[in-house]
DNA sequence: TCTATCAATCTTGCATACCAGAATTGTTTA
DNA sequence: TAAACAATTCTGGTATGCAAGATTGATAGA
């Protein structure tokens, strides 16, 4: 038994640790028997995740996890750099509270990337920019670059390995260090840097759709046949 | 009949036109025989609704137009100016096609204001916002700033008379003509005076709640007893 | 007369049953 | 052999009924 605001924070989580793919099914079914609850509390956390952006229902047919158009990822990075970057540039100072809260965010990315979870991984990593906004003393935007940021890894998904998290953690940590510093100039054009980064390491052609790619892996030619 | 999707937009438009003040009564039951639908499609406009700040809803209680707390509204109004100086902010260029658009728009603003529907008026001036966002070229942030809106206007709701809202048509168009001459930074000024303004006009004792205020309003004495 | 308890009523919460459309698969026919 | 068709199955769409909590009004006792 599960309640629906449960069920959609699962979802979320599990996109933002990319373990939900662009595409991927999400039957009501299916969904209703492994929380143990009816269709009705799966169809309302469905509803509300439709509304945030991050899944989508075609009519008679089911529910999907979105797959964004090119022109879809354009908005989804530029709203964070938006959000992001304009949230830097009023702040006139973060409290010490958030500056520990930060870095304890960090220390866990960095475990993160060290150990072999690549799901946690990728879900701090996420996660860091809307606990950022928090800190930053906004939670209505928090709760949007909540959003925005599971719809950029929806797109950017396929493309991340683990030098390239690595980095990320890095300047993530160099981010809140220019916030301590109070050199607000800086932070933002790091953010600025950073989501850029991110958005060029996107493959124009893994970002199209491929409606055999499932297949296509599963049935690739081994390496090492018997 | 009615959709679901017919009814949230009905309920968001009536929020933007002033026609549902914060803490009105929701009933699914009095929904339901308006909209000539089911309880099942009310509820489901409700829960998105509520995705989206919109509305809230009170276990066995109600559901309710939504009653900003003050560091709600602060929010808020931080968020729209993040979102909207930082979309100016990025553009480098405005089509023809969009200020024409965006021309168009505030000239029915113009006419609304002259002409005695508040509702209209005071939807236009909202959805200008709107608008511009969509001109800026980022439908998905067009979105969010709707919501915002709305919510910024849940809180500001007393407080609007007919010459603030010639005033507000007026900053509007001087925004336009700025971007038509390609002045991003007095764009972006104007719009954050722009937002600023509305935002000190609240009153702060009006926008804290008051469980009473309608109670309060409704029995002030009469100034003209008979 | 005031207060406390109880009952009636109203409202949402949730599960379920049934319906309709879509997709797939198997069959038939040219 | 291939193309068209028909039936079955699977999926979400919607309405409804009942349960449970909250509120309000009534009643009885102090």
């Amino acid at each position: 038994m599960t309640t629906a605001a449960e069920i959609s924070e699962r979802i979320t989580e599990s996109v933002m640790a990319q373990k939900l793919a662009p595409g991927a099914r999400l039957g009501e079914q299916q969904l209703a028997q492994l929380f143990n609850c009816s269709r009705t509390i799966v169809r309302e956390a469905l509803i509300r995740l439709a509304a945030r952006g991050i899944v989508t229902v075609s009519s008679r047919r089911g529910w999907y996890v979105v797959e964004l158009t090119v022109n879809d990822a354009r908005e989804a990075f530029e709203a964070r750099q938006v959000i992001e970057m304009g949230l830097i540039r009023r702040t006139q100072v973060v409290s010490k509270a958030a500056l520990k809260r930060l870095k304890n965010h960090i220390a866990r990315q960095k475990a993160a990337a060290a150990g072999g979870d690549v799901g946690l991984r990728s879900f701090l990593l996420a996660d860091f920019h809307v606990c950022l906004a928090e800190c930053l003393g906004n939670n209505l935007l928090a709760e949007t670059v909540r959003d925005m940021t599971a719809r950029t890894i929806l797109i950017a998904m396929l493309n991340q390995s683990a030098e390239e998290a690595e980095q990320s953690c890095l300047e993530h940590a160099l981010i809140v260090e220019a916030l301590e510093k109070r050199d607000f100039i800086l932070a933002e054009k790091l953010m600025h840097e950073h989501i850029g980064e991110s958005q060029n390491r996107l493959n124009p052609e893994s970002s199209a759709y491929d409606p055999l790619s499932e297949l296509r892996s599963a049935l690739s030619p081994m390496q090492n046949p018997i």
